[in-house]
RNA sequence: GGUGGGUUGGCGAAGUGGUAACGCGGCGGUCUGCAAAACCGUUAUCCGUCGGUUCAAAUCCGACACCCACCUCCA
């Protein structure tokens, strides 16, 4: 069984194989660090998060690489406005950036480059796309990329230049000292006020998509297998990579080419004039990261989703299904006196592997992980249907790692829920509440389980006996 | 104008030829002193409209309607 990739290089789904047997490099686009990042940016981490967890899960050894856009024109504008260098900003904001992030359990990309860690690269860069006759620089220290000498420009968006220009006449900015009008700058000169680095045309900073070229180069190499980020990049950023990379390599740039689509808010796209524009560290303050994350990975990442509160609150009573079953299984380990399998269990458990290859088909399947998510409620439901009181610890043990597992490839389930033990202080009152009950004084465990409530413990009387839970 | 995507139950959402996953909600039930929670069962004769291909279509083809995205620095 394959791994199948919709690539949209191809437009279809691709079966999955690696330059190098066993190994995937994977190249996301991260974001621009000029403020905190939107739930849209979100969505992209979560998603390319989970599949880079799946290629994990699935026996690949996976280089993933996410650059921190550092430089660049809202950088510039945003430091400026806030009286501080453009360096300080992009401290505060990767440092926010690494925080908030975990909130939705991302993995930290192995290799997160910063555009301006790779000035030289980036120059060198540019340099050799000058010297192959793809770039040239003008009067006042800007380089462009030469696109009519890339002939295949435009494969990946499928457009071609005479389209570009008929489509875009009023839209794009005639530039005298360009060739072509989408000739697009690999290096700005310096205007006053602003960063700058040393260069051979003149001093100035990188255009935007040359950054990506050169850092992909430098930690994966001239061809790598899986690039990906949000379906708004395709066109002209991807383009325009693609565009470098071969020109300068001579090589395929990237292999699989996967774009998540957008997220809107309320139905509508998201926007600052629209005021519903929301950034990951505001909707952490409203919902665990990890509802927001089972949202965003229950529906297929190619199709647009919509961020609605209610629908949020759904997943979250959703999760709480999953959780449960964590926590029954869990109660029952440790109470239950029966230690090992027996023979009808072992049977119960081999069935309910069988979720295993399920989730493993419908996640190679362009990494289906609203089907993978069905899977781990179906599997939910099953061990609640077979699993009891007096099942044995070995097998409840088994079904957790089994839930765990599968949970785990998408990022969820993964927090040590607190399982065993009460503080003193507590369990006392548990104990009390209990032996109020069994006297039949009702007022007494009332206001027993009212005292806990306000502590934030709520109490449940399942036939399993009393379990708690933080509120 | 160009390119691409979408339209599935009350709300979301999978499903690309063999007769509709999954979650929420609703309904019924189990448990319970009560409550809450939990758990179980159930919930679309049908997949935007019309026509076609096929033994067989939500799934393929052709129209039509509506929605959305991208077309120079927004994930």
């Amino acid at each position: 069984m394959a791994i199948r990739i919709y690539n949209d290089l191809t437009r279809q789904k691709d079966e999955f194989i690696p330059l190098v047997p066993g190994k995937v490099s994977f190249y996301n686009c991260g974001p621009t660090v000029y403020d905190y990042f939107h739930i849209g940016n979100g969505r992209n981490f979560v998603v390319m998060d989970g599949i880079r967890r799946y290629l994990i899960y699935r026996g690949f050894d996976v280089t993933f690489v996410q650059n921190f856009t550092d430089i660049d024109d809202r950088m510039i504008k945003r430091a400026n406005e806030r009286g501080i260098t453009v360096r300080e900003l992009s401290e505060e904001m990767i440092a926010a950036y690494r925080q908030d992030v975990s909130a939705f359990n991302v993995m930290e990309a192995d290799v997160h480059p910063r555009a301006t860690d790779l000035i030289p690269e980036q120059i060198a860069m540019i340099a050799e796309l000058i010297e192959k006759g793809y770039a040239y620089a003008v009067p006042g220290g800007d380089v462009y990329f030469r696109v009519a000498k890339k002939l295949d420009y435009g494969k990946l968006s499928h457009k071609n230049l005479e389209g570009l220009v008929a489509g875009a006449s009023e839209r794009v900015d005639p530039d005298d000292r360009k060739e072509h009008p989408f000739d697009f700058a690999l290096w700005k000169g310096q205007k006053p006020g602003e960063p700058a680095w040393d260069a051979p045309w003149g001093a100035g900073r990188p255009g935007w998509h040359i950054e990506c070229s050169a850092m992909a180069r430098r930690y994966l190499g001239e061809t790598i297998d899986i690039h990906s980020g949000g379906e708004d990049l395709v066109f002209p950023h991807h383009e325009n990579e693609i565009a470098q990379s071969e020109a300068c390599n001579d090589k395929l740039f990237a292999r699989y080419w996967i774009h998540n689509a957008f997220l809107n808010i309320e139905g509508e796209k998201m926007s600052k004039s629209l005021g519903n524009f929301f950034t990951g560290r505001d909707i952490v303050k409203e919902y665990d990261g990890e509802v927001v994350r089972l949202y965003l990975l229950g529906a297929h990442y190619r199709t647009q989703l919509d961020f609605r509160r209610e629908l949020v609150e759904q997943t979250k009573a959703g999760l709480e299904r999953l959780k449960n079953t964590v926590a029954n299984l869990q109660h029952i380990a440790r109470t239950t006196t029966a230690k090992h399998l027996t023979p009808d269990e072992a049977e119960v458990l081999g069935e309910l592997s069988k979720a295993r290859q399920r989730f493993i088909a419908a996640m190679d399947d362009d990494f289906n992980t609203a089907g993978g998510i069905a899977e781990l409620f179906g599997l939910s439901r099953e061990i609640n249907n077979v699993l009891n009181p007096t099942s044995s610890a070995e097998l409840a043990e088994g079904a957790l790692s089994l839930l765990k597992e599968l949970a785990g490839v998408l990022g969820l389930l993964v927090k040590d829920e607190a399982a065993g033990s009460l503080d003193d202080e507590v369990q006392a009152l548990v104990d009390a509440r209990q032996a109020a009950r069994k006297a039949k004084n009702w007022a007494e465990s009332d206001r027993i389980r009212d005292q806990l409530n306000a502590m934030g413990i709520v109490l449940e009387d399942t036939p399993q006996g009393v379990r708690w839970k933080q509120k």
